[in-house]
DNA sequence: CTAGAATCTCTAGCCACTATAGGATCAAGA
DNA sequence: TCTTGATCCTATAGTGGCTAGAGATTCTAG
């Protein structure tokens, strides 16, 4: 294998930037270098940093991906942690939905209100002014 | 009027680091001073702090928020400008929520088939580890 | 007058990157 | 061997929208 930082990037859908970010945070090892300093990566890596990206893709913080990770690293341990990471990072994307809905309502009616005259008459400037006239739970 | 910060806070739920931070970047003005330094706020201050916390928690930019409140101030005007705000962020809010929902179909999936036994038959970090796995389009 | 609550400024930290500057190295072709 | 241009390196700073802390000052009620 032997990948320059670039072909890795390529690889894994993750940014050159992002990989130094990522060692330099411990996400992943320092890879060898080459006399020149640069850095090469094996298929470890790869499998890795696809990893890490699927993870971030699906929402699940920085902090999590490190427990997941050293999870991974030992097979017969028990999936337990695994999985309360997963089902707390579940509520809290469940949690954000419901929020997004409502902030939607709220929007929708806005728009949905607007006459397209003044802004004297506009009901997108008079609800932000105006808290009260929220029909929805918009608020945490 | 002539409230101190803290109680301009009290008033309108925007904590008092956090009002010293929007005169920072401009979102409100700097308000007169007591002899001894402390701000003194009016009325209008009150209106415009609960102006952009309500759009804040309606998740809008501080940068549109700058745009909406200059609108505000010129009753007159056209309103199209706020209605293609609105519109614009009520799409970004159904990208977002769309998005959401995906992720949430996958990881309702591996928790749902997490069998809690070992790591290395956990589905949770077996999928973690295989985009390729995933039913839904969960990528942007 | 005093005590303690509230205020002040300034700096740094949060998250997960992204951008930029100013160099060094690598691989392929002439 | 030399050159060219793509890729790589480090280091620092910036993003958004705040939040936290230190250490000093001011206000207000008793």
């Amino acid at each position: 294998m032997n990948l320059p930082i670039g072909e890795l990037a390529r690889r894994t859908g993750v940014k050159v930037p992002t990989i130094r970010f990522y060692e330099q945070i411990g996400l992943i090892d320092a890879p060898p270098r080459t006399e020149g300093n640069q850095r090469r990566y094996g298929k470890t890596e790869v499998d890795r940093l696809n990893f890490i990206r699927h993870a971030r893709e699906l929402g699940f913080e920085v902090d999590h991906i490190r427990e997941l990770l050293a999870m991974s690293q030992e097979p017969q341990a028990s999936c337990h942690q695994a999985d309360s990471i997963a089902k707390s990072h579940l509520r809290e994307v469940d949690r954000r939905i419901e929020k997004l809905q409502a902030l939607r309502v709220e929007l929708a009616r806005m728009v949905d209100e607007c006459g397209h005259g003044r802004i004297c008459d506009c009901r997108i400037i008079e609800v932000l002014a105006d808290h009260g006239q929220c029909t929805a739970e918009h608020v945490s």
